[in-house]
RNA sequence: GCGCCUGUAGCUCAAUUGGAUAGAGCAACGGAUUUCUAAUCCGUAGGCUGCAGGUUCAAUUCCUGCCAGGCGCGCCA
C-alpha cells in the first residue's frame, strides 16, 4: 500500500471524514500533515486536544513510523527504509511511465485496452503571416496538455483548424493581387499594407466581401486563390512549429464546412429550435436572451447580409463534428464571451461542449501586440535570437559547437520561460525572459547531464541489491520524498491542465539534487553507499526528464 | 457603463486551492573548485501580498468597495 493510501485510510476510520486532507509541509513538521480544524468545527473541540487523541489512535505501521501531535496539526513520520525501497524499486521498474498514475492501476505498461480518446485543438492560427510570440502560447500550452494526456495513457488526437475562408484572408489574397512567387516571408508585410490600405480608403471593403461572395459561390478561381495563400501561410507556420518539435494530427479546414453544406445544415437544426431568426438587416442571428449573458444584445450573429457564413456558424458546425466524448479546446482570453456563446449554441443543439483552456496575452513592453498594425515579435525571431545566444553560450564552455544541442537548450529555454507563467497572467515580453541560469529549462537539463555523467562513469549496471537502510542524510530524504510526491504532481496536472505543476515540481527536485550533489558524493563512496546513491541519482534523472517530456523539453546527455 | 482575468521583494515568478515562519530565480554584495560538469552550491540584504473594510480559530487565497493593467460586450476571428 502507498503510504499515503495508509495514512488516509486510518485517518477516515478514525473521523469518519468522507476526504482526507493530507498536507506534505515545510520545515521539520514530518512527512505527511493533517490539519484538525475542520474536525474541531462539527466536534466542538478544541483542535489541538483533537490531534492530540489521534495521535493516541493511529496505529504505528512498518511504514508509519511515528506520530505527532504539534498543535493542531498532526504530523505524521514515514520509515524512511520502507519507502526509500517502495519508491526506487518502482521507478525502476516503470521507468520512463513512472508517474502515470493510469498506467499503474491498470497493472500493465503499455496502451491498455480502454484507453479514453480525447480531442485536443490548439494553435488554430489565422493563416495570415508568422506567428508572434503570444500565438505561441496557446502552441505550447496546448502541445504540454497533449503530451501530459498521452502520458497519462489516453490517446489523443490534435487537431489545428484551419481559418482560411476568413475575411482577413480575403483581405491577404486580395493584397497578393498580380504578385508572382510569393513566399511565407512576404506575407506579413503584405498584410500590414493591405491593412493600412483599407484603413485610408474604407470603399475597398467592398472588394474584399465580393471576393469572399465568389469564394462561397464556390467560384474554382476564387478557390484557389484562396487555398494557394492559406497553403504558403500554413506551411511556414508549421515549419517554425516542427522546429519546436509541435506536432499535429490532422489539419480541419474551416471551407470543408462549406462545401460539405454542413454550415447550411446547422442553420437548419437551429431554426427547429425557433431561436434562429433574420434581424432588420437580413443577417441569420442567434437569440440567446434566455442565457443571461453578460452582453448588451445577447445574440450570436451566424452570417452577413449577403448570408456569407461568419466564423461562429463554421466553428459551430466545426465542433458538431468533432464527435469526440472529451474534447479540449486551447484559447486566448478574447475568446472567453465568445466560448460562452458558442456553448449555449451547443447545449441548445443538444451537443457536447469542449472543456476550454484559456490563457492571457503576451504584451510588449511599448503597448499591445498586434500582427495587424505589425508591432510584434516573432516567435521565429524569438527563436533565432534564442539559439544565436545560447551558440555564444556554448563557445565560452566548449571548443566544439553541436547544433542539436544548442537547439535543445535554446527551446528548452524558451518553452520553459512561457511555461512556468500561470497562464492566467499576462506576460510582458522581454528579451531578458531568455536566461539560462537559475530558475530556467538548462538549469534542469544540466542536472540530468551532470548525472548522466555519473553513469556514464559507473559503466556497470545497478540493478543489484541495495540496501535502502544507508540513506542517512537530509538531502538523500528529501529527494526520496519529493519522487514520491511525483505521481500526485501528475494527478493535478491532468485534474487542472497547468503546466505550472509540473514545472515548479521538477525545479524544486533539481535544486534538491544539486543540494544532494554538493554534499553527497556518489562515486567516491563506499561500495554499498554508492550503488544506492546511484539508484537515487538515476531515479531523479528519470522523474526530470519525465517532466521535461511532459513540457515539450528534451534533456541532453551532455552539456 | 457592464462582465471576466490579473496585481506578492528593485525585476521575473511561486505559495500544497483557506493552514504552521509568504518562498525561488535574476540583479547587488560576500564566499566555495587537491573531490562525480561552477549552466552549480552556500551566505547577506531585500515584504504593510495594490488600497480600505468585512467573514473566521486562521486570509496572498473568500466577500464588498475603491485604484491600476489586460480581455471582451452584432455583421473580425
Amino acid at each position: 500500500m502507498e503510504p499515503r493510501e495508509e495514512i488516509i485510510n486510518q485517518l477516515k476510520e478514525l473521523t469518519n471524514l468522507k476526504e482526507i486532507n493530507l498536507e506534505t509541509p515545510k520545515g521539520n513538521f514530518g512527512d505527511y500533515a493533517f490539519p484538525c480544524f475542520a474536525l474541531s468545527k462539527t466536534s466542538k473541540k478544541n483542535p489541538a486536544q483533537i490531534a492530540k487523541d489521534l495521535e493516541s489512535k493511529i496505529k504505528v505501521t512498518n511504514i508509519i513510523e511515528k506520530v505527532q501531535a504539534v498543535g493542531p496539526y498532526l504530523n505524521f513520520f514515514l520509515n524512511r527504509k520502507v519507502i526509500a525501497e517502495t519508491i526506487l524499486k518502482k521507478i525502476a521498474k516503470e521507468k520512463n511511465k513512472f508517474g502515470s498514475g493510469k498506467h499503474t492501476k491498470a497493472g500493465h505498461h503499455v496502451g491498455y485496452p480502454t484507453a479514453e480518446k480525447i480531442l485536443v485543438e490548439h494553435t488554430s492560427i489565422n493563416p495570415n503571416a508568422s506567428p508572434h510570440i503570444g500565438r505561441a502560447r496557446n502552441a505550447l500550452l496546448g502541445d504540454f496538455i497533449v503530451r501530459l494526456l498521452k502520458f497519462q495513457g489516453y490517446e489523443v488526437q490534435t487537431h489545428y483548424f484551419v481559418n482560411d475562408i476568413g475575411k482577413q484572408i480575403a483581405m491577404l489574397v486580395l493584397a497578393a493581387e498580380g504578385r508572382e512567387n510569393i513566399t511565407f516571408n512576404d506575407l506579413l508585410t503584405l498584410y500590414i499594407k493591405i491593412n493600412e490600405k483599407i484603413e485610408k480608403e474604407p470603399e475597398l471593403e467592398k472588394d474584399v466581401f465580393e471576393l469572399l461572395n465568389k469564394l462561397e459561390r464556390g467560384d474554382e478561381k476564387t478557390k484557389k486563390r484562396f487555398a494557394d495563400i492559406v497553403d504558403i501561410c500554413v506551411k511556414g507556420q508549421l515549419e517554425i512549429l516542427s522546429e519546436l518539435n509541435i506536432k499535429y494530427d490532422k489539419f480541419d479546414f474551416e471551407s470543408d464546412y462549406l462545401w460539405t453544406k454542413k454550415t447550411e445544415r446547422v442553420l437548419e437544426e437551429l431554426k427547429k429550435t425557433g431561436r434562429l431568426f433574420l434581424d432588420d438587416e437580413q443577417r441569420y442571428v442567434l437569440d440567446q436572451k434566455e442565457f443571461n449573458l453578460p452582453m448588451e444584445s445577447p445574440v450570436l450573429v451566424l452570417t452577413r447580409a449577403d448570408k456569407t457564413s461568419l466564423y461562429p456558424l463554421r466553428d459551430l458546425a466545426y465542433h458538431i463534428d468533432k464527435k469526440k466524448t472529451k474534447n479540449i479546446l486551447v484559447l486566448g482570453e478574447d475568446q472567453k464571451l465568445y466560448f460562452q456563446q458558442l456553448k449555449c449554441a451547443l447545449t441548445l443543439l443538444n451537443k457536447p461542449v469542449p472543456i476550454p483552456v484559456f490563457y492571457s496575452f503576451v504584451l510588449l513592453e511599448t503597448g499591445k501586440m498586434s500582427t495587424r498594425k505589425g508591432n510584434l515579435v516573432l516567435l521565429e525571431d524569438f527563436m533565432r535570437e534564442a539559439l544565436q545566444r545560447e551558440t555564444e553560450e556554448i563557445r565560452t564552455r566548449h571548443d566544439r559547437i553541436n547544433e542539436e544541442d544548442a537547439k535543445k537548450i535554446a527551446y528548452g529555454a524558451i518553452k520553459y520561460s512561457i511555461l512556468k507563467v500561470s497562464p492566467e497572467r499576462n506576460v510582458i515580453f522581454s528579451w531578458k525572459a531568455l536566461q539560462f541560469e537559475g530558475d530556467t529549462g538548462p538549469y534542469l537539463q544540466y542536472a540530468c547531464a551532470r548525472i548522466n555523467s555519473i553513469l556514464r562513469k559507473y559503466d556497470e549496471k545497478i540493478d543489484e541489491k541495495i540496501d535502502f537502510s544507508l540513506f542517512k542524510t537530509n538531502e538523500e530524504n528529501n529527494l526520496i520524498k519529493m519522487l514520491a510526491d511525483f505521481e500526485g504532481i501528475i494527478e493535478e496536472s491532468e485534474r487542472t491542465l497547468k503546466p505550472t505543476i509540473i514545472v515548479n515540481y521538477i525545479y524544486s527536485l533539481a535544486q534538491s539534487f544539486s543540494n544532494f550533489y554538493i554534499k553527497c558524493p556518489i562515486l567516491k563512496a563506499e561500495e554499498k553507499l554508492k550503488k544506492a546513491r546511484l539508484l537515487l541519482a538515476s531515479s531523479v534523472k528519470q522523474v526530470i526528464e519525465t517532466g521535461l517530456n511532459i513540457l515539450g523539453i528534451e534533456t541532453l546527455e551532455k552539456m
